[in-house]
DNA sequence: AAGAAGGAGTGGC
DNA sequence: GCCACTCCTTCTT
């Protein structure tokens, strides 16, 4: 059996499967392991937004991709992050099927199996290609919000300890305190896994593959040129964020932040969503955790929802910010949606 | 209790 | 001066 099973720090349980095929929808996973070749499905029962469910659990070798919730690897080695409470059965139907290629599954295709393996190779060219991309474009807005570069080798001190601190929130990692304190970017790129385990036993491992992310992000954008749209979608998103004033030192304003953080469901619609995104009406879910976030980003330890609430209170003057026509709790509009 | 509203003082830029 | 942080009181949900 391929599958290891076991708690993670952060509250998760985490499976490791070292699957040949796999597709999953909103609400089943399935996977066919290469040692046992056997098919299994997952139900995931679970209401939480996709983000909830997966995230990176270490780094391994060659580039890899966190996308559609999944964590996978040039090496076909997967990871799977499933929150405590989620319900994650086997399905009971669990039949043999012979050894493939690595590859996505295309479901409910009935073509031959050379064909089928060209199809797969392309499907899982194009699924790398959005994966970087997205990869890429949550670097990027968590750039914005940190107002660091996406270099880790260019980070000082107080950067690490923004990327630590909004990482471990992000991920709902366990505080890791002051273990990376007063190092720079270099230091925390040299490091080894073992090392990142020393700092943090409880989450090392985890800030590392995530640093390992950034750390490959900035590789290809050193390899590929600004015009190679291969790795970043069909826009250009590192020349943008180059182009971005919040990354060049500007402060930024409460409500550019909060438009940040809507703009990233996936990430951050936990604590922020629309509620009608034309009309420009959110809601804070997560006011302590939105708060902290900013405080995260305006170096204000003591950041709180009470503080946060009134500086959006400031905007009502300036028409920035208002209240909704039918006033709810943690519920604002912007006066001029975009 | 948590959130909403707004007054007032403070400090950084 | 602008902007956000901080502390505060009062009121509402």
């Amino acid at each position: 059996m391929a599958e290891t099973m076991g708690t993670s720090d952060a509250g998760l349980t985490t499976s490791t499967l070292h699957p040949s095929r796999a597709s999953f929808t909103e609400s089943s996973l399935t996977i066919l392991e290469r040692e046992d070749h056997e098919l299994k499905t997952w139900d995931l029962e679970d209401t939480k937004p996709p983000r909830d469910l997966l995230c990176p659990e270490r780094s391994l070798s060659g580039v890899y991709f966190s996308c559609f919730d999944m964590l996978f690897t040039e090496d076909s080695a997967w990871l799977l992050k499933v929150p405590e409470g989620a319900h994650v059965s086997p399905r009971p139907d669990a039949r043999k099927e012979p050894e493939q290629c690595p590859v996505i599954d295309s479901p409910g295709l009935g073509v031959s199996p050379e064909l089928d393996c060209q199809m797969e190779e392309r499907s899982l060219e194009q699924v790398q290609s959005m994966v970087v991309g997205e990869v890429l474009k949550d670097i990027e807005t968590a750039c914005k919000l940190l107002n660091i570069t996406p270099d880790p080798m260019e980070w000082n001190p107080g950067n690490v300890q923004k990327w630590v601190l909004w990482t471990e929130h992000l991920y709902r990692l366990p505080q890791v305190g002051k273990a990376f304190h007063e190092l720079n970017g270099k230091d925390l790129c040299t490091m080894s896994e073992e090392e990142f385990r020393q700092r943090s036993p409880l989450c090392g491992d985890v800030l590392y593959a995530h640093l390992d992310i950034w750390k490959s992000a900035a590789w290809m954008k050193e390899e590929c040129s600004p015009r190679d749209s291969k790795f970043s979608g069909s826009d250009d998103i590192w020349s943008a964020t180059e182009a971005d004033s919040s990354c060049s030192g500007q402060p930024i304003h409460l409500w550019q932040f909060l438009k940040e953080l809507l703009l990233k469901p996936h990430s951050y619609g936990r604590c922020i969503r629309w509620l009608n995104k034309e009309k420009g009406i959110f809601k804070i879910e997560d006011s302590a955790h939105v708060a902290r976030l900013w405080g995260i980003r305006k170096n204000r330890p003591a950041m709180n929802y009470d503080k946060l609430s009134r500086s959006i209170r400031q905007y009502y003057k300036k028409g920035i910010i208002r209240k909704p026509d039918i006033s709810q709790r943690l519920v604002y509009q912007f006066v001029h949606p975009v």
